[in-house]
DNA sequence: TTCTCGCATTGGTCTACACCAAATTGGCGA
DNA sequence: TCGCCAATTTGGTGTAGACCAATGCGAGAA
């Protein structure tokens, strides 16, 4: 299917953004200097300001409220959202579970890349900032059909010559460990709710905006040095974890 | 404060419903007898059909799809959703993923009611279905701040005058061990997302609608009897879960 | 002083309409 | 027959305006 419009010359090749994302993205970068709980503007002013109608301001609004940004009381006003508190969990793989459920695992890898890690991503992964790191965008399937979507980081001055190995195909643990003789030892991982970007949308099938469920590992050797970070995508209308525990729980 | 209208003699006593909570509410029994992938119908023919506005049949289908029962597709059409799937993990209790944070863990009791086990329940909790199951609803709290709801089912068949040890206070798990000599041996749990039901979300601080954590436990005793049903609900934009892992991960 | 009422403010619901963008359909012409 | 394109259908974005509902505050009454 070809454009209808908007493809004459050095015309943008982007399609035309909607008001309400512009706004969405003025408004995250506003909540970024702000503490949690200030109050943000009143949709009829947004309205005002950016020239928009309350209704558009509303969907840009009800997105960020959606995504826990924002904090909505009818009569007071809209404020920042606070911050995420955590809680301890344990878990296993994503091979493991879908062997487990007499799934076929598998990968396909949409790109490699390398990249200058910015300040948090160095933290996570023990390297100065501006380091390079490779970057992994793979797509993790079970019996051929789309799961999720993993985004790995590891640190290239580490890993020498990595971003070929994974390239040719196989698996990245077992390069690791073949190649670099490093041994998984332990991982911390969480797991919470976000929306679905477009990209991630596009390739899991599902839609902008459906809440996904999140889940972030950052993995360690055997020496207790940090390997990766993994943030990993599933579409939160069709996944759900299970887990087993062991231990009696002592409420 | 009092209401402004609506309130001469016999006149109802709840809230005017929105219309498009009746939209969805309908929507939600045809798709209970609609089979994955099925076409609803048009947003314009709704419209005419209910005789709102189209923006109305939006807002309902909106809420359904960020719930994960439709799926929309610009040019096509909105489509029951397919179901979950699940996925293998593990994890610990709220009480001691509380104390880990150096939080004081408390509960409120908001309710302890008997009701019939419906076939659904009576299967969790290895009884017959019409039962008499005692249900306890449970405010969570850290630090004094609600953190969660709690909702838990037990069989009254198992457990005679569980109710009385619970509502005089004190701990579940300490009345099942000291009363009944019931020790919890292993749980099963879940994890997955949901949207706040009213009710919910007033009791948590949370909007209508706000994508929530939803876990849920199954546990037995040691001796691998059934013992609880639970059902509790996280605010979403302010909760994750944290785990460690022990074992390698073999990708 | 304290309580209450009413008003202003703010978010929530709803309408009617217009136009855009993606997917499908079907007919026309090579 | 095949390919293309134009109309149709469907969801997506946006406007202007109306009224409802919850909140908070200030003025006036008790």
């Amino acid at each position: 299917m070809l454009e209808t419009s908007a493809d004459a010359g050095a015309r943008s090749r982007v399609q035309r953004e909607p008001k309400y994302w512009g706004l969405k993205r003025h408004l995250l970068e506003l909540l970024r200097s702000m503490p949690p709980g200030s109050p943000i503007p009143t949709e009829r002013s947004l309205a005002a300001d950016f020239d928009v109608s309350r209704t558009t301001v509303r969907q840009a609004l009800a997105e960020l409220t959606v995504e826990g940004r924002l904090l909505r009381v009818q009569g007071k006003g809209t404020f920042a959202a606070e911050p995420k508190v955590a809680q301890r969990l344990q878990l296993s793989s994503y091979t493991e579970d879908m062997r487990a459920q007499g799934r076929q695992p598998s990968s396909r890898l949409l790109e490699a890349s390398e990249e200058a890690a910015d300040a948090e991503l160095a933290r996570w992964l023990g390297v100065r900032a501006g380091a390079k790191v490779l970057r992994l965008h793979r797509l993790r399937l079970a019996d051929g059909e789309p799961m999720a979507i993993e985004t790995t980081h590891l640190a290239l001055g580490r890993f020498r010559g990595l971003r070929r190995y994974v390239s040719s195909g196989g698996s990245l643990y077992q390069v690791l460990r073949e190649r670099f003789g490093v041994e998984m030892g332990h991982a911390e991982e969480t797991i919470e709710t976000a929306l679905a970007t477009p990209e991630e949308a596009e390739l899991l099938g599902a839609d902008i905006g459906l809440p996904m469920l999140l889940l972030s590992r950052h993995s360690f050797d055997t020496e207790g040095n940090p390997v990766e970070w993994v943030r990993s995508v599933y579409r939160g209308d069709r996944y759900k974890f299970v887990a087993t525990l062991n231990r009696p729980i002592d409420d």
